[in-house]
DNA sequence: TATTTTGGTGTGTTCGAGCACATTTTTTGG
DNA sequence: CCAAAAAATGTGCTCGAACACACCAAAATA
């Protein structure tokens, strides 16, 4: 149990050559039944577990894994993802990959597919993206599984056969984490779920999350709730809400479905004597501060950068080390307040 | 950017021989200024970083890593981190580690002595053990220095310059934690802290949770809160806590602060009529299905098997990839409600 | 019987870093 | 100026797996 064996161990212990036992192992033939059994005789014996360092000495292939998001600058949402694909970068650096961070326009599904094509021209043996536009991205996942290149998603789920794998959160139910965080809270009274997005890209995201949010409420039969639904732009943030606060002077909770709870937060904060329970997604500065100054109570992390390292790092160990790929990965839904926020954001 | 550079493309672009590369790079001397200058101007050109896996190749020492901790049959508290370990063995069997795992007795000083000096026959490289004696702690990590054996050590704290690593949670945050939580169930009312344990090797571990949850309340000048502490062990939980029960008819909430919720809770249980709020730790089997119940509010993970993963893969990560080793790793403090609490077993 | 085809086996080389040692060049001192 | 010492440089081997290829036998074919 204490040695490592190698080849040229189990060639001698079975009176063959290395040459020999490496045909056994990789069932590549030519071996007669004498060899065959003096060899399979000392591999029971024995635990032979093959170095996997030397093994990938010998592979000088240089494995091309990119990744595709949107553009940081324009969304910060994604900014998690990139410190984790940096992250993955600086971990494998050393070893024979080359990971590369592509961006698309988040508000284009021409900047998706253009993007898409410079990353064929690359000729990747891997590909990991965050699948933003439906229709788009079965159109490109098809011109990746006929290239015979790899394909896995993280952030959004997309049903395909071509996908290797994903890496995410089950939407609804954090949605159902936070329903009962705000239960948690309120005895009783009106709730909002507020979708604030600009395009219509995360509508299955926070379609999800409102169902599981719903979904509690109504398993419960917790008739003393009401729930009211708004959708928000950037643009017309400040006077929809403000009329919704006048039409429902007894709102006590509300839901953000998206990151953007801080800008909730804000316009409530100018308001002293309102005081509305407050549940978001997402450790970004601004609702972190929040969350310190109480106006926030809890937010859920999605865990943007280790879903992106993840993606990564599971392609990486495929290629390197022969590890498998799972179908998928849920990371935990995190529940944060002001009390072990300090111990997430990174 | 693209191409792995390796010492040999290095020299022949310095128009140097290899070796020469080689000194430079370990700054062994014996180069000339020419040479150096050369071959340092290739180096700021290009992006040079050592192959990994052939460096290793060279290095036929194979690392022994000795795990001390309690038996986990004696408490199964202790069984996640043998499943952390277990993980860390098959990831790392196929590099040139040995990981082995012994035991002692968590209720013995004389039997953590013991296991100690089993370990130093077997001169590791590294120990990885979960100090639970203070006291010997100290003189057994005296003896690993002398010997030149590394010490990390997880789960509890113990403050010393030999021990090169921590890895665990902050223990008073941990209480903060909790103290938030149950300060969001109870407007106000009467919190009882009940440390369940045998011996008093836990009471450092105990006295910070206990610290922390009430420094919470302290600090919020929650005056319609008082914290009562109750000591129970094993053998009189049931007499003392039915007398603590009578004698506080008005108890709203309990913050257990070892993983023996589901004792109070099963005491709980048989009380119909009782409405009390309860906090404790740790995802065991028994806990979760009392939070699925309801009697359990939330728990809070203490998350041991990443604790020991973490402990066994720094370890392995310094030996085979001169990784550095983090003073101290301090885990989040998950927060778990029965919505969550799925994606946190494993 | 001579020659090709197989089946079975062992040998040798490669990967990149690291280091010991051999070789060449330069410097020093008598 | 030459020998010896010192400095600088290059060569070659090792690690373990993987695989190409060389080899030798016995069997199949001409």
């Amino acid at each position: 149990m204490d040695k490592k064996y190698t080849i040229k161990d189990i060639a001698k212990m079975a009176g063959v050559s290395k040459g020999t036992v490496d045909r056994v192992l990789h069932n590549r033939g030519k071996v007669s039944p004498t060899a065959l059994e003096k060899i399979n005789e000392v591999l029971n014996v024995i635990d032979y577990e093959p170095n996997l360092i030397a093994r990938n000495l010998k592979n000088t292939k240089v494995y091309r894994i990119c990744v595709l998001l949107p553009n940081p600058e324009i969304d910060p949402y994604w900014l998690p993802c990139v410190n984790g694909i940096q992250d993955a970068i600086t971990e494998f650096k050393a070893y024979s990959v080359i990971i590369e961070t592509h961006y698309f326009n988040p508000e284009s599904k021409k900047s998706f597919l253009k993007t898409n094509e410079e990353i064929i021209e690359k000729s990747p043996d891997a590909v990991l993206l965050a699948p933003l536009f439906h229709k788009e991205t079965l159109e490109i996942i098809k011109q990746y599984d006929e290239l015979g290149i790899m394909v896995n998603t993280f952030n959004n789920q997309v049903e395909s056969s071509s996908i290797k794998s994903f890496v995410g959160q089950d939407l609804y139910k954090s949605g159902r984490v936070a329903a009962s965080l705000m239960n948690l809270i309120l005895p009783k009274g009106q709730i909002a779920i507020i979708h604030i997005d600009e395009s219509l890209k995360n509508a299955v995201h926070m379609q999800e999350k409102e169902k599981g949010f719903r979904n509690y409420f109504d398993e419960k039969n917790l008739s003393d709730f009401s729930i009211t639904t708004l959708k928000l732009k950037h643009s017309n943030i400040e006077s929809k809400f403000s009329v919704f606060l006048e039409e429902n002077p007894d709102l006590k909770g509300i839901f953000i479905t998206t990151s953007k709870a801080y800008q909730i937060a804000t316009l409530l904060s100018s308001l002293q004597n309102k005081k509305v329970a407050l549940i978001g997604y997402d450790l970004i500065e601004k609702n972190v501060q929040f969350l310190n100054t109480g106006l926030v109570h809890f937010l859920i992390h999605q865990n943007q950068k280790r879903q992106a390292y993840l993606g990564v790092s599971t392609l990486v160990d495929h290629f390197l080390f022969r590890k498998e790929i799972p179908d998928t990965i849920l990371l935990p839904i995190d529940i944060i307040n002001v009390e072990n926020a300090s111990f997430y954001v990174s």
